[in-house]
DNA sequence: ATTCTTGTGTTGACAGTGTCAACATGAATG
DNA sequence: CATTCATGTTGACACTGTCAACACAAGAAT
């Protein structure tokens, strides 16, 4: 299968033969492929190669590929709730900001579509697979879990079972984002729109 | 990286040079491996084997392995299609039978998760890359539009663009389906359950 | 019927991948 | 200083997608 080629292997200096922090840097490195190059463009001799290391350098420190892949899911899941909780905090705390929450959530996935995708595409599952990825993909979906109960205190939002709501708001952003990142919203009806739209159907609904 | 193994190849009887129709053979083959194996256990070495024929016969009549997965999203399309209009159907054209198109939406995510994620999963994208797809994937599209039209008609839902509002709805399904396929959704909350409570929460919304 | 053409299937080969086993290195510990 | 052990390297292997060159068969053209 062909592939669109990384950057060439970049060593500043004749490196050390031990490398100061090595996991760090090969998950950055990571990560940067797949934001730039997509996750099919992610090879473990690639990541050894422009880190100046040998390929298999790696599995001191991930068990394999999946591990590596799962690390990245969890950067991702930190990044998303930093993102969620800031739009809802700096929006106000209130409607205002819970709609800058969905739109936060959606901008995310647009941003970094590859990335996205490995958190939430199956290659790893955010619920048991990995540990730290389950826990951190749970963190995130508990901003919007306190979101809502903030809400439902104000009278904002009806009583519901707050996780039984959060899932469904969930539900409607991740399907957004989904959808976007597939292509499948017509020029017109950009994600944004959307998510206004959506916003608004959801405190309402959608019976006349 | 390991993978699954697919069942050993079986040949009913010698083949002839010409195998009958090996396309349509091919995309089966294809998509019951990814049905009971996996999208990475999908190898076009495997298919040819299992079908009795030689490793590279896949590239007279797919172009390469990713044209190979976008027949199997079309033919998923195609399958989701006729799911979710018998469920809108069979379930009386009205409130009842959009409800069961939703429920009837994520039982086919659910009960076909690697054929859901060959749709959606970015490897093939379904608005430009195989047009067929594209196609398809707006005729189940197009089923979601006028069930929504024909309950505008009826005053059962509200007289906005059935285009957007459609994709909104989408999005809600299309969400709770993804959450479930990554085990999102924790035991208690199942996904009919989920699908049942995003129905009444998509009519009157989550306003108190 | 015989030849030709063209669609279909095969074999050989190649570059690239993830991964393991065996070895090399060097920093920390006694 | 000697040892230990985490860390990095090299060699090898099985497996993959893909291409080029070849083999076969069925229908069209003669």
């Amino acid at each position: 299968m062909l592939r669109s080629r990384p950057r060439k292997p970049v060593r500043k200096q004749p490196r050390r033969y031990h490398h100061g922090d090595l996991p760090r840097a090969m998950l950055q490195e990571a990560v940067q492929t797949i934001q730039t190059h997509g996750t099919e463009a992610l090879t473990l001799r690639g990541v050894g190669e422009r880190l100046g290391v040998s390929r298999t350098a790696l599995y001191r420190h991930f068990a394999d590929k999946q591990a590596l892949l799962a690390a990245v899911a969890t950067e991702g899941f930190r990044s998303l709730r930093v993102a969620l909780f800031e739009a809802w905090d700096t929006g106000g705390r209130g409607r205002e900001g819970f709609d800058a929450m969905g739109i936060a959530y959606v901008r995310f996935a647009v941003a970094h579509p590859a990335h996205y995708r490995v958190m939430f595409g199956g290659v790893v599952r955010p619920a048991d697979g990995s540990q730290e990825a389950g826990d951190l993909g749970t963190d995130a979906f508990q901003v919007l879990v306190d979101a809502i109960v903030e809400q439902q205190q104000r009278g904002l939002v009806r009583g519901d079972d707050p996780r039984q709501l959060a899932l469904y708001i969930w539900s409607v952003v991740h399907g957004v984002a989904m959808l976007a990142l597939d292509g499948m919203l017509p020029p017109p009806t950009q994600a944004d729109a959307l998510v206004k739209f959506a916003n608004e159907r959801l405190r309402t609904g959608i019976a006349p």
